[in-house]
DNA sequence: GAATATGGTCAACTAGATTGACCAATAGCC
DNA sequence: GGCTATTGGTCAATCTAGTTGACCATATTC
């Protein structure tokens, strides 16, 4: 059975998240890259094709008012540049604008690095293990979608 | 090497994370605990012995300041009880209150039937892998403790 | 026993979200 | 076609969970 005194798996996940957007940060700071945590997801989620404002919403897991003040700040600080979308008039397209293709590079950057440390702790068979297996639970139990990132709290 | 179009390691911990805690509160809310997710942590972490404010300060992650808050509200509410430390006239204890007792024991109950729910997708093995990986992670890169619990967004 | 550090609280403030009202454009439907 | 409902986005006001800063009482150090 579970041991009922372990660390909740919760906690266990809160604090990875924790580590890792920590190190992602202070690291992006030493290169000069000034951005909130959130900057980041929103970066990453945006490498295959631009996100609108909703999708940014969605992938957050808040209001798409609040997602919007978000767009504008990371508009005003030149990480993204919201353009009209071709097919729908009512709609933006959040593109990366020249800073925030930087700060997407030096995060991906990054984040090989973190995974090349974890991986010395456990192993890169485990640490792909811990990828697949997260994705398959999460995946299991949202009905094959992925869940808002950030935590309610 | 790492796929840069993955899922970010980081994302995966954030959605891990929301999962739990929602699921968590969904349930102890149907058993007519409204708890807010930041007193489970601090219910489950007062299971061995009593904490004071600084402990629930260094494991969330936040203010001492914050920390008495938060102290203060669950204790109005009857989930905790603040009472002299007997070997230190300025530190309190929090202990557990009736309500946080029942509270602690129903989250404990519920996080043995969500591992249980993960064991179905991803099996017994690979959930205890993913505990003992990330805590080993955890360690590693913290000297040996554990980090704080509240992501920096 | 003086100086410093630690545990805790009070008060004022702030950042980052929320709710609610609204407009413009699209989609559904008869 | 044209009416209605839905969707994408923004503005404004508000709320709330945290912060910073000042402070007191007790412990610790030398």
């Amino acid at each position: 059975m579970t041991d009922p005194t372990q660390v909740p798996l919760a906690r266990l996940m809160a604090m990875g998240l924790r580590s890792l957007v920590d190190a992602l940060h202070e690291r992006l700071e030493r290169r000069g890259l000034e951005v909130k945590p959130v900057y980041a997801f929103v970066l990453l989620a945006s490498r295959e094709r631009p996100l609108t404002v909703n999708d940014v919403a969605e992938l957050l897991g808040f209001t798409k008012q609040a997602a919007s003040k978000l767009a504008e700040v990371m508009e005003r600080e030149d990480y993204l540049l919201r353009r009209p979308h071709p097919q729908d008039a009512r709609a933006k397209l959040l593109h990366l604008a020249p800073r925030g293709q930087r700060a997407l590079r030096a995060a991906e950057d990054i984040y090989v690095e973190l995974e090349a440390e974890w991986a010395e702790v456990i192993g890169k068979r485990r640490l792909e293990a811990l990828r697949s297996d997260l994705n398959a639970v999460l995946r299991a139990t949202h009905g094959g979608n992925l869940p808002p990132i950030r935590p309610t709290w």
